[in-house]
DNA sequence: ATGCGGTATTGATCTAGGTCATCTGACGGG
DNA sequence: CCCGTCAGATGACCTAGATCAATACCGCAT
């Protein structure tokens, strides 16, 4: 089919989570009045998307790559409180400014939006409204599964249903079992099960030595049991 | 002034929690709108408002009262994931069924919306929609705030966080300090800390010994060095 | 007033998992 | 190719807090 000539290219057309970010609840005229407000912003492995405290002035769409976010107690002691990956939006609070601090796991790309211009639109596109109000709801739940985790699970309980939460984003389904490779480092997962380092270590090795994982890399694993991985997990 | 004929009274109208839930972002005359897909509900001490699980038919504002949220694991350990007082709305998921159990600590009024109308409400009131949107994003906050608490504190910083986040809502100030009326037991608090009863009650009198709080009766707390308990929270 | 039942407190013990110290192994630079 | 570095794994130990058991206390009904 041939592109009117109203429909130039614009640069949100092209992008590779148009159809899964919150952009999916706009049809492509609607995106092209959005695409106005963004631009492309890249991430170094390790660097900061955004600090908790900053003012709150933008809004992200994770278009490629992996972003952790965390909370800091003042002694240092820090709480990952999720993952992100492609498709995925970070920044939304209605305080001024930021309640989690964002930094990139590897080299990232985002879509950036200006805050005040974006909540501007919502007025004009209630569809984007209704989605980041089941995006946040979506999120409520996850914070909810995450906090039985941490307050009544047992380590390798946490440690195995840290894993499935990750299969489930990120493994890739083969013959023989499902791949994941980790973008984050035993600290970052640890911080994020509420553990210690070496207990996710010593769970590793024992899913290892049950035949449930096996650790091709380091920052590989390789789910030959989903199903026991599953049980292990305790929900 | 005279109210006009076209403004009779309506049930909302005298609520006690009019200009503090959801329905302080409409009008008067939106308001009985909306009040007419609402409808008072009791629920006694001890007794559900829903269930995790169940079909996701109602959205509800606690009128008066306290509800108690929480999500169980299949073996029984529960984790209670908030504390809900006059003004705060629950029920909200975009899933077809609720993502955690509801029970009343206390006898509750509750006001109950058929969540099918209230959701098309939202097109004709997108001020409704946002205030919504603002409060999901504000229990995502104190969502990350818990699950901190959850990973990340030693048992007696979780506890004194606990007692503080109760103050900071149920606190009635006093010129000797504040006095807490705690409407759940000490196993809810300690579910909802991430720690055993024992530990509560231990907690508690080692603030007591240190001069921090007294304990008038079993389910009041009178916090006396406000300034000590918040440092003891870890924050 | 007295006895009863359920919740909270206190005490005694045990252990999961944290801490600290050491070792291993993968990767990158000279 | 050989170190040097640093993340991860493993080992040894220890303690915070769970668990189990025994009271104490409070509200209520008789």
């Amino acid at each position: 089919m041939y592109r009117t000539a109203a429909s130039h290219d614009f640069p949100c057309q092209t992008c590779a989570v148009r159809d899964q970010a919150i952009c999916a609840a706009l049809s492509d005229d609607e995106l092209r009045e959005v695409s106005k407000i963004t631009t492309a912003v890249e991430v170094a492995r390790g660097g900061p998307v955004f600090f908790e405290g900053d003012g709150n002035t933008y809004l992200f769409n994770v278009v490629s790559g992996a972003v952790r976010l965390s909370k800091l107690l003042s002694d240092g002691r820090r709480q990952v409180t999720g993952f992100l990956f492609a498709s995925d939006f970070l920044g939304l609070s209605v305080a001024d400014s930021y309640a989690y601090t964002a930094e990139a796991l590897t080299d990232t790309s985002l879509c950036r939006f200006d805050r005040a211009k974006f909540i501007k639109l919502l007025d004009r596109f209630p569809k984007l409204e209704y989605r980041l109000l089941e995006l946040a709801s979506n999120e409520l739940v996850e914070a909810q599964a995450h906090m039985v985790m941490l307050g009544q699970k047992r380590t390798m309980e946490k440690v195995s249903a840290t894993l499935v939460h990750l299969m489930n984003r990120l493994g890739r389904k083969y013959d023989d079992g499902i791949i994941i490779d980790l973008p984050m480092s035993r600290t970052d997962l640890a911080e994020y099960a509420g553990v210690s380092t070496e207990t996710v270590s010593r769970c590793f090795t024992r899913l290892r030595k049950l035949g449930i994982i096996r650790l091709p890399t380091v920052s590989s694993v390789h789910v030959l049991r989903e199903d026991e991985l599953e049980r292990l997990s305790g929900n």
